[in-house]
DNA sequence: CACTTTAGTGCAAACGTTTGCGTTAATCAA
DNA sequence: TTGATTAACGCAAACGTTTGCACTAAAGTG
């Protein structure tokens, strides 16, 4: 019906004020110039003609839309959802609202979209699908738009961060393997050219060397990409040239999922063939067949802390200066890591 | 560093010509009452100085915004993010964004969060959280903004749809639940405040009388809303009162999760004991120790009719004429649902 | 009482587009 | 050659805000 919305002018007509005053009534900050009687009635005619501000009209006059974008890199990833809420819970805090894309784990879709978002008037952005060398901190950086990248960084150059301590995490993982006996441990790493894959592979390295124990490099494998696909192509190579080991790492749980169907394939068995411990305890895992043992880490945390990080980012409106916030990643125990079993050798009778 | 975008006037300034003929030259539409050589100077010029449109004045003029607003229930449920992916699928084609907002299963976060949007402008909306009455439907038609539903439909009103065919879903569960010998069949039912849960149980004793079963009250038990805790809870009091069914239907597959926990608190073993359907098909059941039997929907494709329908609503302009979009649900056959076992009566041999 | 201060409000420009209309120069018909 | 048509472009208004400045009347100062 009321196709028409109404305007600033529309209350001054009414009122037989100015729409300055108008305005000013309205504003939190310049309210207090305007005579309390005044500011009373246009409120009240505010709300009884159900005037709301057209966002594009501030947007235009002001150059901020109060609006911000993520970009992630899958949304099928169970991982990503409770970040975007986290990220929401805050926003929705500062009247910010959020836009959502997805990079498909591609550069260049990634940096299109940025632009997109960049050009749609974004106050800032939230990427969380950073490659280690990633144009689109430089897009932002010479378009002058606040960036907090989140999870994924990036190798070098000043950007507000917001991450989660993965080698602390492999370290944990490594030790609970090393705890339960496994010595020929193997790693399913993830694209290299991704900060967190490449981060979590080398401490998995460091922390064996630590134990004096050095990583042959069959027992390292990449994937691909950080996806339940390639870490079922990837462990099959591996299990090729691997019949030894008795555990794995994962540089993530989806590609420890595909793990899981390499070995069945293999006919093998987890956890009495093999170990399995993978990385973010993605949702559900406890229902599985075969519960993974994870490195779980704060999502809803990351979301809230990056969000936080990006909006101060905003308001200061300098982005010379930046901050790296380090969050404890966390080991889940469950089904899919046993201790070592001792194999029979051919000629031994116990 | 380039803290201020170039604009429409300064590429006019740099080749001497007006800004409207620069509009002209840019817009697919006007460019070709422009001598095609101005027009290829524009463009060269537009993208050396890197132009981009200012979407916010752009909004102000043309009073669209490029933009649409979607609603879902909650993030965590993982059977939405599919039905995002198709949305922004389509979307991207039509240069369209997307925002994103949640109403937590609540009707009036769910009202607070549309007239957000509505007062950010969005030439749409797509809504997945409606409840059976729901005011957000009076809201969208006041203030004429085009608005679709999917999945969740409301009893009456004239508005765009696209949901599946929850009768017929639950048609095959019954079905296919009677083959396998099962009578004493149950119904753990979501709030029938919503159209799905509704829907669902009325198909349920329905499908059920069409076989001649009567199913009796203390069979069905409704859940407070569509949750794995919520279905944990029901199912406890369903089995408080039915050690004699065989096999339950669950309005949801977090439902159906929450019944697992409950049968696994009570000792119970799905399906040996009680084979159990679930609806919706959420990522990563296989995986799961008893596969969950369930009817699958078309999630990716619901987020592309309903993104599809909402913009050719835009474009029309037309509010008066509304049209529903049925689509067909699919029965997943997998570990929680077995033939029954004759149980052994207290004086009976066999 | 004459003066300056101040509180409250109005005026108008500006943000960056799009577009109806007016203007010019070139093309056409005769 | 002259008048009418047309192709190409410029002018200026408008979309709905915000805000610096000007203005009026009341209050304060001596």
């Amino acid at each position: 019906m009321q196709r028409k919305r109404v305007t600033l002018r529309d209350l001054a007509e009414h009122l037989n004020i100015n729409t300055s005053t108008v305005s000013r009534a309205l504003s939190e900050k310049s309210s207090e110039m305007i005579s309390p009687d005044v500011v009373k009635r246009v409120k009240k005619a505010a709300l009884e003609m159900g005037y709301k501000q057209n966002a594009a009209a501030y947007a235009l006059k002001m150059g901020s839309t109060k609006t911000i974008g993520m970009i992630i890199p899958d949304l099928m990833n169970p991982v990503f959802p409770p970040i975007i809420r986290g990220i929401q819970s805050v926003l929705d805090r500062y009247g910010y609202t959020a836009f959502l894309a997805y990079s498909e784990n591609n550069e260049i879709t990634a940096h299109t979209e940025v632009e997109r978002l960049i050009s749609r008037g974004v106050d800032g952005i939230i990427y969380a699908a950073a490659f280690r060398t990633d144009s689109v901190v430089d897009l932002c950086k010479s378009q002058g738009v606040p960036l907090v990248l989140v999870n994924r960084v990036v190798d070098q150059g000043d950007v507000d961060t917001v991450k989660v301590d993965d080698s602390l995490g492999i370290k944990m993982a490594v030790d609970h393997l090393l705890e339960l006996g496994h010595r020929k441990i193997g790693f399913i790493a993830g694209p290299k050219n991704i900060s967190v894959s490449y981060i979590r592979l080398r401490a998995f390295t460091q922390t064996m060397a630590e134990h004096d124990l050095e990583v042959e490099p069959h027992r390292i494998v990449e994937a691909h990409a950080l996806s339940e696909d390639a870490g079922e192509k990837a462990m099959s190579v591996f299990l090729g040239q691997n019949s030894d080991a008795t555990a794995i790492i994962a540089s993530n749980d989806l590609i420890a999922l595909g793990c899981y169907t390499a070995l069945r394939q293999f006919g093998y068995t987890c956890p009495k063939r093999l170990s399995i411990v993978g990385f973010n305890n993605m949702p559900y895992l406890d229902w599985f067949a075969t519960p993974l043992t994870t490195v779980s880490i704060p999502h809803f945390q990351m979301g809230e802390r990056s969000a936080e990080l990006l909006l101060k980012r905003i308001k200061s409106g300098n982005l010379d200066f930046n901050e790296e916030v380090l969050l404890k990643p966390k080991l889940v125990i469950r089904g899919s890591t046993a201790p070592v079993v001792r194999r029979k050798k051919k000629s031994d009778a116990s």
